[in-house]
Formats: structure tokens, sequence, C-alpha cells
DNA sequence: TTCATTAATTGACCGTGGTCATTGACCTCG
DNA sequence: CGAGGTCAATGACCACGGTCAATTAATGAA
């Protein structure tokens, strides 16, 4: 079962300590104004451990991303089978947006969506990644969709699925850049539904 | 007229230098790979001298985009006054698209739409300004397709105009996290289409 | 038990964007 | 003129993200 030496445990443990403490102070005072020499002195460990851990500070809120995908699994249970694919599509990205807002915050996911453009190294960013459970169940509805005959047909389903992430990620970003603040769920239902309504046959 | 005394002249063309010196470092090596000391030393000036001129090495870029404006209106010149509006904002990306492709390109329109998000000094960012010129003539285009009756009445212009401008930065964004080159005049046609079709009356 | 191998950890070090007290050429006005 | 003020220019300086050769200690084969 446990099959990690103590060598390995201890590196285990490290990387748990960094990436709450990171996380932690990042939520305090802000992912800019957290230094990684502050996180590390909070965890009495060098800088250089830090780097041994994750590949650069932007990754170590990859790891709190990459928690969502349970959350969503959840919210698609929950989600009543017999409505039609755009009301799904719509309540899903509802949740998604409230999640965005209340657990995972503005800041953070600023930071993901700067690194997504700034990163050049990964081949593709997480954010468009389509293994991203949330694309799946996406995918799953507008499938779904055109085989019910909700959706036109002379759209091919990649296109489609392309200009429903797009829809997301273009509310989320306008949200990042006003400072203004403006309800991310509200502002992503109205555009989403023009954006389904142009989707639909007529 | 040219009321400037010598002192100020000097200072402009200091900025000037510096101006025309960034970008054109910029183009050659990226904006990442170009140092401020690179950019000063090629203009025979200290580091603190690029810093009495622009804020950051960001706001060099601001100035190259707002240059864009002059180019919009000679767009809007040769675009077809009869067009339906949706055709005409259609046309209008569509020459935008190319500009940005073309004349400005990936690098610095990359660092723009980071800028947007990091900078959270300035109130409100360019990209997002309704002073733009490009907003100024797509706002007129909106208005005259709900006066005419193409587009649906239940929405308010304001809304439709954050809409139609969020559909431009969600497709550029795309682009830009995309390290798969796609052509961003085209999809960003197709995008907009759908969105336009949403908007119009039934 | 011994000792070569392996891997986590260290911290001095680098280059960067950005700051600011200081300088001195130029401007202004008596 | 000339003195006092102004402001573009300077460059040493800072803090930060990130690197890497050296160090340390756990591991496992003989």
């Amino acid at each position: 079962m446990n099959s990690l030496t103590s060598r390995q445990k201890k590196a285990l443990e490290t990387r748990e300590k960094l990436l709450k403490t990171s996380l932690e102070l990042f939520n305090k005072h802000g992912f800019e104004y957290v230094s990684v020499e502050q996180i590390t002195k909070a965890c009495n460990v060098s800088k250089g451990t830090f780097y041994t851990h994750f590949p650069s500070k932007y990754d170590v809120i990859l790891e709190k991303f990459k928690e969502l995908d349970s959350f969503y699994s959840t919210v698609e249970k929950n989600i009543d089978r017999t409505l039609p694919a755009s009301e799904k599509i719509l309540l899903l990205y509802q949740e998604q947006m409230k999640y965005l807002t209340n657990v995972v915050g503005k800041d953070l996911l600023r930071t993901m969506y700067t690194a997504a453009m700034t990163n050049q190294v990964e081949q593709d960013h997480y954010l468009i990644s389509p293994q991203r459970k949330i694309f799946q169940i996406m995918d799953n509805y507008i499938e779904e969709g055109i085989e019910l005959g909700e959706f036109r047909q002379d759209l091919k389903v990649t296109q489609m699925q392309t200009i429903i992430r797009r829809c997301m990620r273009a509310n989320v970003y306008d949200w990042l850049i006003h400072n203004e603040d403006f309800d991310l769920a509200t502002e992503m239902a109205q555009f989403t539904t023009i954006v389904l309504d142009g989707l639909k046959v007529k």
C-alpha cells in the first residue's frame, strides 16, 4: 500500500507544506505580494527547495485548479438529465462561475490567465486542455444537443466545442480586467444565452 | 507654434529615440527578451532615463496601440454605408484582426493583454476604454442596427456594446493562448457571426 | 557492515524591472 | 548679466524569480 521510503515521505511532506503555505499566503496578501523566499522561510526550508517541488511560483496554483475537477463531477450529477442541452450548459457554467468567484478568487484566477499567455513552455496550457473534466461534460451536452436536433447541424462538433469554451474564457477574462466588479455568473449567463441562441436551430 | 525650450526638445528627442528603439528591439527579439538596459544602452542614455519617460516597460507598447486609431478611421470610410449593421461590424473586426496579426503581432498583443490584467494601477485599461475609436464606431453601428430593426430591442444598448466588445477580446485572447496558430480573422468571423445571430430579431 | 549511488536540500549567485537621491545643464526673472 | 529654481539624466541600489554546483543523508547491493 504505502510503498514510500522515509525519504520520499519527507519530501512529500515538504511539498505539501510548501503548497499549503503558499496558498494561504497568496490568499492573505495576494499572489504578487508574496515572495518565494517568504514562503520558504515560513516553511523553514531554503529557496532552492521550492524549485525542486514546483517548476515556478505560478505552478503552485495549477494544483489548486486541478482540485476543481471533482467539484464538476458533483455538479454534473445534480443537473436534471431531462433538461435541454443548452440549459444544462448554462447551469454548469453558472456553477463554475460561482465557484471561481467564491472559492478561487480573482487573484489566483488572474494568475492562471496570465500564465496561460506567458508560459510559452508547455505545449498547451491547462486552461485549454480538452482533458479538463468540465470540457468533457460540456462536450457531451453539445453532442446531445446536436443529436436531438436542438442545435444546428451545419457546424462541426469541434467548432461548437471551441465556441462554447471560448465563451467561458471571454467572460472570465473580462471580469479580470474590469476593476469595477461585475457579477461573473450573471454576465456569463447573459452572454452564453445569446451565443447558444445563435447555435440553435431556427 | 513650436513653443518648446531646447531642453524640452531634447527630452522629446530622447523619448522618441527610446520609443523607436524599444519597438524595433521588441520586434526583433521579442518583448520578454529585451531588457530595459539593452534599450537604454542602444540609445546611449542611462537606465533611469527610460523611467522618466515611461512608467514601465509595458507602457511603451501602449503608444503603439494608440496609433491604431487613425487606422480605424480609414477603415470606417471604406465600409459601404448601405450594408446592414451586422455586416459592418463583421467587416470592421475583420480589418482589425488583419492589422493585429500582420502589423502588431502576437508578441506585443500578448503583452497588452497581460498588462490589462496585471497593471491594477490604472482605473481602467486602454483595452476596455470606451474612448477607443474602434469602440465608438462599433457603437454607432449597434445603435443603427437597433433603430433599423435589425437587432433585438429587448437589450440595452450598453449591454449589446459590452457583448460585441467581449466578443473581440474572446477571440484575441484565445489566439494568444493557443500555441498552434489559427487564423484570427477567420475565427473571429465565425464566432462573431454566431453572436450577431443571437442578437438579431427572429 | 561498508560504501557507491541516488536524490533532497542548500544558499550564494545571476539578471531583471524598477527606484531615488544626486547632479548639473538650462531656464527665468530681477 | 547672474542667482535661484527646475527638471532631464544618472547610476548605484533594491527585491524578486529563478539557477546550480556543492552538500548531506537515506538507500540498497555486496
